[in-house]
DNA sequence: AGATAAGCGAGACGGTACGTCCCGTCTTCTG
DNA sequence: CAGAAGACGGGACGTACCGTCTCGCTTATCT
């Protein structure tokens, strides 16, 4: 709710104005890019409101006016840095569609965004709203693109119509988060690209199609 | 190496005694329990080794001699617990084996000891000996039985024989991992068969086989 | 000084006026209203600006707009409820006259202003404008009314010619504060009584005047 | 309370030790040292918690580890400090004696550690504990020592019997606190003098005993 | 009538200190 | 010598107020 109060107040309703001095924007985004560059030094735990205010040259109470814990300020930074660089062709072929949707996730995750959205599952694992806003701001707007393009896939008869695509993309998506979080193999492009083949074929209408899987059957290099 | 010191402390060898009182077993068995009990509670970040001392009636320095930090603890904490529950059938069909297994997995998850694999999990994303206590010492374990299932399917001739092992586990695994951490969605036994299901066709040699599916495909029900 | 300015802000010079919105004595009153509810109720330290402009229903920089600190407003809150409950009749006895003027000072400090003179005095130990206000607008009116008293008794032939008034004054009323104050005797009228005996008649045996102390050779009560 | 902890640590029973690391009796004395330091710098207000903990090398949480405020702080700084340079020689006359402790009070009062006694007395009045500090740890030591010069001079026939014994000595000490607390009127050591003499002989014209007034008779001099 | 000027409430701002919690270490006595 | 008890220096927590600042609004005087 802080989080959605601080949207409200950088975007929306121009009409009613609160009374007071408005908040300031300028405090709001020094706060943010501190906590993301301080989140990239040294990790979740060990990061202090301290300071992030102290680095944001603000006071540890603006920080905590704004935003409940430490969680919701992690969460709202990293998002705060995650719009529009999901959007991806479509190719008309769901087998290309998901695998580039995938190798891109692969890549967003190893970046240096990676270490940020371990904190957040891994805060979240103690603090339900921490994940809430993983979930709802991170995965879910990605997933909605991913529920087209099987949508398509299945309109197109590439895919069989009884699917059950939160099934299925859980399918596809677990591992490659499973990699991301207990790190017990590579989590690389061509793991994405694999497993993108390993399930389709279980999903497809009909079976013959070895022709597309060829393409990533190489032998695995961790 | 702390817990191998703890191990060897409360096992080996009888030739050496060093001088001294010996270290507590009682006192040992108190700190894990607590640990077990206060992780249940809440997370691992809000552990603290203060509240585990106090309620295992133990000295603060006590925990510190014989474990170097929370995250060591909590290891030896969870796998003091975790021991054969594992064990299963080999009914002679991968879809089952794999299948009964899975189910055992949810099972565990949502279950009370779930509380704490999800603190391990939470906890490992900013301590690297924490994620690999887990893996090592509770995924391991249990892929090795898989591994086994899925070799004794090539053998059937059931799998393909090119079948990439730790890609078909992740696979079968990562999802029922993640609809546990990000909880998105429910995490059924059904959901399991399910997902079974999904793989499996699209991981078998043939495509006909739509007999086994029809045992799951009943409506989701979260 | 900005008493003097509130001062002259509400009553003086009606030639010229500046332009502006006037400031509002509703505003005013209010301030000084909160601050001596306040002020009864916890001490000078404990009160806080932030809780009389709350309590006053206004804003905070209403407060520090017409009074630079918080002693300055006390100050002035004090004053503006300390109006002309002094006057005492002319007995023609300077004893009578003192114990009844003493008796009167009991009287005021047992009562609910009595806090707030504590709240002066004790905050005044480390703010003198704060003292200088309680001695320059509360005591010193009230010694006018008694140097005029001793004056009047020593024309009369009932007091010593050399009398040193400040430090006879200092005798009379010194003991009423220390037992306020510091709270170790109670602080009665019938105190009050007996000290205007003790200072008048001294301490010392060779003794003639018995016939006034008798007036109060009650056996104390506290 | 707390205070009453600190005196039996630092002094009684040695029979029975409470277990656990004893207190650090280097740490007391540093803080003891450090808040007499900044009291005469700065003033009780100003005082803070941490600073003194800052200065004596000390956590914060020592500090409150065996102080409930920083009332009690300052007071015991204070008390620590003021043993045992009462004692005063008995002269054989109640006047003399009482003029003794009378000026050295005044003494105290002017020196460096006045400023503590009128931060103690101030401080206390929005605090019980510390003006009952003062008055049980400061004031009474010394009340006994009068209460003793005042028997004498019972006994000696000096002084009227029926003397009301608690009266006098506020008839005595008052004054001094007034002018100490009020700031109206030099407080010197002549001014004890003659406010002794006043207090012995009263006020009043009938009287003999000018032998002893003329000791001070001296103009006053603020 | 409109411009200009201040006061008003509200409340956010950068700060400072608060009193608490826990860290990991230490120092004591008891078993 | 291990263990419990618990004090230690340290550091971050989240809160309360400080005194200042921007807002939109109101209320006056001066063109």
């Amino acid at each position: 709710m802080a989080m959605a109060q601080a949207l409200i107040a950088s975007s929306a309703n121009p009409e009613h104005r609160s009374p007071g001095r408005p908040r300031s924007e300028h405090a709001r985004k020094n706060i943010l890019r501190s906590t993301l560059r301080l989140l990239r030094k040294d990790g979740f735990v060990e990061l202090s409101i301290e300071a992030i205010a102290a680095d944001a040259n603000v006071g540890k109470a603006t920080v905590y006016r704004w935003w409940p814990n430490k969680a919701a300020l992690v969460a709202d930074a990293f998002l705060s840095s995650a719009e529009a660089d999901l959007r991806f062709p479509n190719t008309g072929s769901v087998r290309r569609d998901l695998s580039l949707q995938m190798k891109q996730l692969v890549r967003v995750l190893r970046g240096k965004r990676g270490r940020i959205v371990s904190a957040l599952i891994g805060g979240g694992q103690s603090d339900a709203s921490l994940i809430k806003a993983f979930r709802e701001r991170f995965m879910m707007p990605r997933r909605h693109e991913a529920y087209e393009i099987l949508r398509r896939g299945i309109s197109r008869g590439e895919l069989r119509a009884s699917l059950d695509l939160d099934l299925t993309l859980d399918a596809l998506y677990g591992p490659i988060y499973l990699r991301f979080l207990i790190r017990h193999d590579a989590l690389t492009e061509q793991f994405a690209c694999c497993l993108c083949s390993t399930v389709m074929d279980g999903v497809i209408v009909e079976r013959q199609s070895t022709n597309h899987k060829s393409a990533c059957k190489v032998t695995r290099t961790n």
